[in-house]
DNA sequence: CGCCCGCTTGAGCCGCTTCAATGCTCGTGG
DNA sequence: CCACGAGCATTGAAGCGGCTCAAGCGGGCG
C-alpha cells in the first residue's frame, strides 16, 4: 500500500554512460541515433539529480535552464493563478521528458513537484538545440516530442471539454494502464501514485466525486480498488464506458438504489 | 456538407514568392532572419492558397504533409470522436501556425476548417526542419512557436478545468480582444468570428449558456453585444471578473430577479 | 416569399459540488 | 507501547450551475 514504484530496473543497463537508467537513453531510443551521435548528445547530460517527494523540481516563472528526463520517480505538472487556484495540467513518469512548457517564454509556466522520491537527468535546453542542429534526428525527435506534448494536451482539452465524470476516470485510468505497461510493469494492477484530490483537480472534478466514482466503478465489478491499490478487472468494459456518451451516469449508491447501470450486464450484486 | 476533399490545388502556379501580405512574413518576425535567411526560408514557402468558409484545410488521419500560416480569415481546429461528438480546440487568425498537432504523429489529429474565407501559405514540413537546420534563429522560432502552443493548451485546460462559464467567456473575449489589437484592430470592437455553437463547444459549454452570459454581461454594461458584433465597454473589469472564483455567478435574468453580480459597483440598473 | 439557420429566452432537471461527519493509516512523541 | 493528530479516503445530504428541451424571433438566401 501507498506508493511503491519502484526504481526501474527493466531497463538495461545500455553502454550510455555512467549514469545507469538514464532516462534520456529511454527518450531518445526512437531517435535511433548512430553510436556516435548518442554518445555526443550524452557528452550534454546532467546525470543523477533527486527532487524527494513534495520537492520542487522547478517553480514556475523560473528561466528555463535544463530539460529533464524521469529516471525513476513521478511528478505533477500545475498551475496557480492569482487566487491561489490550482490546475494540474499533468503527471509524469519515468522516460518521460518535463519542462517543455517553458520553451516558448524561456520561463517556466508551472510547478513542478514530485509525487514521490524522484530522479531526474537533465541537459540544459541551449545545449539540446544546438545538438537537434548537429544531429537531424535528434532534431526530428525533439519535434515529435513537442508535437506529442500538444498532442497530449488535445486530449485532455477534449477529456474537460465533453467528458463525463465517468468517462473521465475511465480515460484517466486506462491512460495510467498503458504508461505502467509500456515501463514493463501490469496494465491491469499498479498503485495510484496521486491522491484523490489531486486525481479530481487534474480531471476537473472534485475528490468527492473521483472517490464515489471509484467506489460505483468497484460496485460494478470493473476495478478493484482499496486506497491507492487498483485492479482493472474488465479493461475492455473500460475502455467501451468511455466512448458511450449517452450511456446513463453511474447511479450513485443511495437509500434507496434506483436501478442499475444500464449496461445490461453491468448490474449491482450487492445490497 | 459531407465531405468534400477537393485537388490539392495550393501548389498553384501562383508566382512563387513576393506574396503581398505572406502569413510567413509576421509569423517570422520575431525571428530576427537576415535578408540572406529570410529569402532562403521563403523560397520554400508555398503562396497562397484559398480555403473557402466551411471547406477544410486538412482533415484529421491525413499525412502532415504542410504546415501553414493563415495570411487572413479565420479557422478553426476540431476533433471528432468515434460517437460524433466534436470538441474544438482553438481558432487560429492571421499570422499563426496552423497544423502542429500533426508533428507528433506525421498525421493529422484534428480537422481544421476555415469560418470564413481564408488565404494562407505553406511550408513543407520536411523543408521545414531542414531549413531550421542551417538557420538557428528559425530553429529557435520554431521551437518557441510550438512552446507557445503548448501554453495556449495548458490556459485553455486551466480554462476547461477550473472556470466557471462566465469567466471563461469574459477570458475568451479578452483573449479575442488581445488577438485583434496585436493585428491592428480595436480591441473593443469586432466581429466574432464564429457561431454561438463554436464559442460554447470550445469552452466546455452549451450554446444556450453563452448566449445568457452574453446578455447578462450586456445588462451589466460590460459588452454590448449584437448578433456577432461585439463591443466591450469596460475592459478592466471583464479581466477582474476572471480572476474573482468566488464571485457569485451571474443572476440569470428570471421573473423576480434575485439580486445582482455582489461586484458592488456592478449591478443592474434595469429593472 | 418562405425556409432554414443562428440566436435568445424560459422552465425544469440532473450531475456534480459543497458541506459535513466518520473511519483509516501512518508517523511522532510521551 | 500506545495515544494522538494529520492527512487521506469514503459516504451522505442538500443545493446549484449549467444542460436539455422547447418555443419564438429575425435575417439572409434560394
Amino acid at each position: 500500500m501507498g506508493t511503491d514504484f519502484r526504481l526501474n530496473v527493466h531497463r538495461a543497463p545500455l553502454p550510455q554512460s555512467n549514469c545507469r537508467n538514464c532516462g534520456f537513453a529511454t527518450w531518445s531510443l526512437p531517435a535511433g541515433l548512430s553510436l556516435r551521435e548518442a554518445s555526443q548528445f550524452n557528452d550534454r547530460i546532467v546525470h543523477q539529480r533527486l527532487v524527494r517527494r513534495d520537492e520542487y523540481l522547478h517553480h514556475a516563472g523560473s528561466v528555463l535552464a535544463l530539460l529533464n528526463v524521469i529516471n525513476s520517480g513521478c511528478l505533477k505538472t500545475r498551475i496557480t493563478n492569482d487566487g491561489g487556484h490550482e490546475q494540474i495540467m499533468g503527471f509524469s513518469m519515468p522516460g518521460e521528458l518535463v519542462g517543455m512548457d517553458a520553451i516558448g517564454a524561456h520561463r517556466q509556466l508551472s510547478d513542478t513537484v514530485a509525487l514521490e522520491d524522484s530522479h531526474l537527468c537533465g541537459i540544459a535546453y541551449h545545449d539540446l538545440e544546438q545538438l537537434t542542429r548537429d544531429i537531424p534526428a535528434l532534431q526530428h525527435h525533439l519535434h515529435r516530442t513537442m508535437g506529442a506534448e500538444i498532442a497530449r494536451n488535445y486530449g485532455v482539452m477534449r477529456l474537460l471539454g465533453t467528458m463525463r465524470a465517468e468517462q473521465r476516470i475511465s480515460l484517466f485510468l486506462l491512460n495510467l494502464s498503458k504508461r505502467f505497461a509500456a515501463r514493463g510493469y501490469s496494465d491491469v494492477h499498479f498503485s495510484l501514485p496521486m491522491t484523490r484530490h489531486e486525481i479530481g483537480n487534474y480531471l476537473g472534478l472534485s475528490l468527492e466525486t473521483v472517490s464515489r466514482v471509484f467506489s460505483r466503478l468497484d460496485d460494478i465489478q470493473l476495478i478493484a480498488i482499496n486506497g491507492r491499490d487498483i485492479e482493472i478487472r474488465n479493461l475492455t468494459q473500460l475502455q467501451q464506458r468511455i466512448s458511450n456518451a449517452q450511456a446513463p451516469p453511474l447511479p450513485y449508491r443511495t437509500k434507496s438504489g434506483t436501478g442499475n447501470a444500464g449496461q445490461g450486464h453491468a448490474r449491482f450484486f450487492g445490497i
